[in-house]
DNA sequence: TGCAAAAACTGACGGAGATCAGTGTGGCGA
DNA sequence: TCGCCACACTGATCTCCGTCAGTTTTTGCA
């Protein structure tokens, strides 16, 4: 059964039971596969008649430039995760979506979407509630630019990358593979590459975190979750309200 | 007919044109009427069992506290606007929501809303499309907190309520009533509330805007839209996509 | 109408983080 | 296998904004 092994159904699994009927479902949305190269953007701010996407494989990224060239990084998209979603419903790209890495991800024609709603409202709720969470994600990220100073946010941030891939199998209590540059870093957590450099080495320093080579590795889970103020509760929530 | 006169169904009635039977079911929802103080809080993070409430008057902000005391607002709702939506969908409110001022809301009980999804799936499809519009507000706000120096961040602050009043009939050309202390400024900004008091000063040396006495006056529309890098894209997307 | 309390406002000072201007290093295409 | 380019890393300096410690003005209410 491959599709209890995709990472989206993995997800919603977690929250709710799903059917052999829905599972199936699912496994259709999943037939039209492609692939994206790393550094070429799937789409761009004011582009209309956006598709949907599951990403499959690879990390994804979706930011918005300002005119004085400077950009900010709203969220990653991880295995598992719907991209461009809102776009879809604005019927205009609001951001640009940039694949970090090489990535897989499943093409979802509105249309497919909207018959999915129809045939398996529990899927769609599944959905509408996965949406709602990655909202109180880029909430709560905003939240830290707002109010937490950088290394608080970098502690937060790599904390809450290791609860959303372990929800996926791809963390471990100990840490996870990142793909992530120091300018990405940056460019999420609104700092300059530089002082994402030096913050790095603090918390390595203070025997909190590694972050070397790709792999992030957790030195003192709880002393880290302790300087981030890291509250799990905004990501796990009770599974969505069912029809 | 008072639908019509309602700044929810005037805000969607700027978007879509709507049927004498879905004035009627926005009608409808209008029916539970509350009134709310202002400072004492509706919802609190973490309270489960939350209905939704649509904003008939008045000012309320959302916000999430952090241990270290300091607290960051996520947005402002004003009249016309869906007030916990995301907490009905993920049961279990993500922040705190509090009137700015004394308040006129509609209860919208979650059977409710199901009920007009159902019986009027364009209404539904309204509502979707109003909720992505809001979260790209938060978008927007996420890249001024990570990317806008405290200047820019302000004048786009002041230019974004002026579009979302000007849609509702609360603002004109000229600027608007603006019930906000320098404190919630500051903490919707993220910056203290010295410095909000000295951009605002600098803002009115320039030339530019002044907010005074509850008031919001723009003196230079045009060079406070070039200073905010002010681009209305996010905000005047075309309308739902209709079923 | 009078006085607390809240809000607006100000100057002096300090610090977190940006910017500048580099050096080192590992991966990969020619 | 050489050289390039992206990325990691570092010290020095500057600046935006926070904090502190007030004063003044406005508002609400007794």
């Amino acid at each position: 059964m491959t599709a209890l092994q995709s990472p989206f159904a993995r997800k919603l699994g977690a929250f709710v039971t799903l059917s052999t009927l829905e599972l199936s479902v699912l496994e259709r949305l999943h037939s039209r596969r492609r692939t994206f190269v790393a550094g070429r953007d799937i789409s761009h701010e004011g582009q209309t008649d956006q598709a949907a996407y599951i990403l499959a494989s690879g990390w994804v990224c979706s930011y918005k430039l300002l005119t004085n060239g400077s950009r900010q990084i709203v969220d990653f998209q991880i295995p598992g995760d719907f991209l461009g979603l809102r776009s879809v419903l604005l019927r205009t790209a609001d951001h640009n979506i940039e694949p970090v890495t090489l990535i897989e991800a499943s093409e979802v024609p509105v249309k497919d979407l909207m018959e999915t709603f129809d045939a398996t409202p529990r899927l769609g709720a599944a959905v509408l509630w996965a949406a709602s969470r990655d909202e109180a994600m880029v909430v709560e990220h905003l939240v830290g630019l707002g109010r937490r100073d950088a290394r608080e946010r970098m502690a937060h941030f790599l904390l809450e990358l290791s609860a959303r891939l372990k929800l996926v199998g791809l963390a471990t209590a100990d840490g996870y593979a990142c793909p992530l540059s120091q300018y990405l870093l940056a460019d999420a957590l609104g700092l300059s590459a530089v002082h994402v450099n030096r913050v790095l080495r603090e918390l390595r320093e203070m025997g909190l975190v590694t972050f070397q080579n790709g792999q992030v590795t957790f030195q003192d889970f709880d002393g880290l979750v302790a300087l981030a103020d890291f509250d799990t509760a905004y990501l796990d929530h009770e599974g969505p309200l069912m029809p």
